[in-house]
DNA sequence: TATTAATAATAGTATTACTATTAATCAAAA
DNA sequence: TTTTGATTAATAGTAATACTATTATTAATA
């Protein structure tokens, strides 16, 4: 097969191509590293330009503004993630072996090695955990919803949900069982780092626990 | 026992007790009416005192920003729901009999003539769902955490726990399974609603579905 | 070299979030 | 009853944010 590591977003998403740039590939990257910092309540374009040494204006050339840039960021994590998805878990010997690695992949902080793009991946990881609800929970969601901008996350579900139908064939709820890997593996990390009274997490290892308990979750849920 | 049904809220939430006043129960009212239309993003204090005929300085004697006004209705919702959860439980004869109602209590919007205050019950239903996760999702997260003001939050899902742990003593996440029947619920509603190919609902009777799936992966999660 | 096209920077505006000050109301003390 | 003090709300702002129209600059092409 022949595949390039580049995930294209869909083109709704931008107004212009950031990847057809170096100051387009210069916004994102640093946009990570400044919704990081700042959450993306406090980010704003004029604070990237200042940080960036570029225009406020310029940034809106390339984005709408800053929910589609966050929107951006994250259907790059969603491909790249359906892409070690379909990659890393094809070798592996059986279901419950892929299952098992998938929940390590939600939970752990991408590694630096994997993917060509140099993102800082923990970054970005804190960030899909901290902030990528945010582009669903909109009064907007019906109208961004029809342009497919949230085909990548529906994707990754689907392959998590074909993995779930493999193991146990007549489970009910196979998709909504992904989306709530995804979603807990976000919201249990984020309690543990900063309301750990809502887990069961110890003071440190709070992604081990994390993938502990999802297993647990998962594998009970599927068992017949 | 003697109680009355008015939750009050942690004083630090406020400028000014909403409660103590005509005009501050009438903002309180109104906000939810205002968020539930609006979306928290776009709701701010000077709609809201144009909406309610008053002035925008007004509603800030009371509430230092919208953040703080949204996380005391949920605090309110919170608090009602731990009501709910202590007394509408206590007389089910068992622990499987009070779990299944607590999934109920999570995934229908309160009844109209459940508790006292004169809140739209439905669109604070709506709030929670698709507004809840924004208060914690901050970076602030840290330093409004010190104030206790996530407490009723924390006491519903320790409330939770302990009827899980009733149920099977030897589950080792109770805390970790409360809270994701609590965030589940809402994120498997609000996808259900906006989203429905990240779950297995109909087209209708989302409530209901949400409900099995809920009940599923408790269950099944409690198996010994 | 002149012309066109692409790109970025300047300089705005409208809205939002918030506050200092002033005005009005009301209750208690003189 | 009037005066004083305290509480409350309204006016009129400011700083920051979100966004855009226009101008300036650079690069590409004829």
């Amino acid at each position: 097969m022949d595949y390039s590591l580049s995930f294209k977003v869909n083109e709704k998403i931008y107004l212009r191509d950031p990847e057809s740039t170096e100051l387009g590939k210069q916004i994102v990257k640093n946009a990570i590293d400044l919704i990081h910092t700042l959450g993306f309540e406090h980010f704003t374009f004029k604070k990237l330009a200042k940080e960036m040494n570029t225009t406020e204006a310029s940034i809106y050339r390339y984005f709408e503004n800053k929910h589609r840039m966050l929107l951006y960021i994250l259907n790059w994590y969603w491909s790249y993630m359906e892409y070690l998805v379909v990659f890393q878990l094809q070798p592996l010997a059986n279901s419950k072996a892929k299952l098992e690695r998938l929940v390590e992949l939600l939970t752990h902080p991408l590694e630096e090695s994997e993917g060509q793009a140099d993102y800082n991946k923990q970054f970005l990881h804190q960030i899909v955990i901290t902030e990528s609800s945010k582009v669903y929970l909109v009064k907007e969601v019906k109208e961004i919803n029809e342009n497919a901008v949230f085909k990548p996350y529906k994707d990754l579900c689907a392959r998590i949900s074909e993995l779930i139908q493999s193991h146990n064939p007549a489970y009910e709820f196979p998709h909504s069982l992904s989306s709530t890997l995804i979603e807990t593996a976000h919201s249990q990390l984020f309690f543990s780092q900063h309301l750990p009274k809502l887990t069961d997490a110890g003071k440190k290892n709070k992604t081990e626990f994390v993938a502990r308990y999802l297993k647990d979750l998962l594998f009970k849920s599927l068992q017949a």
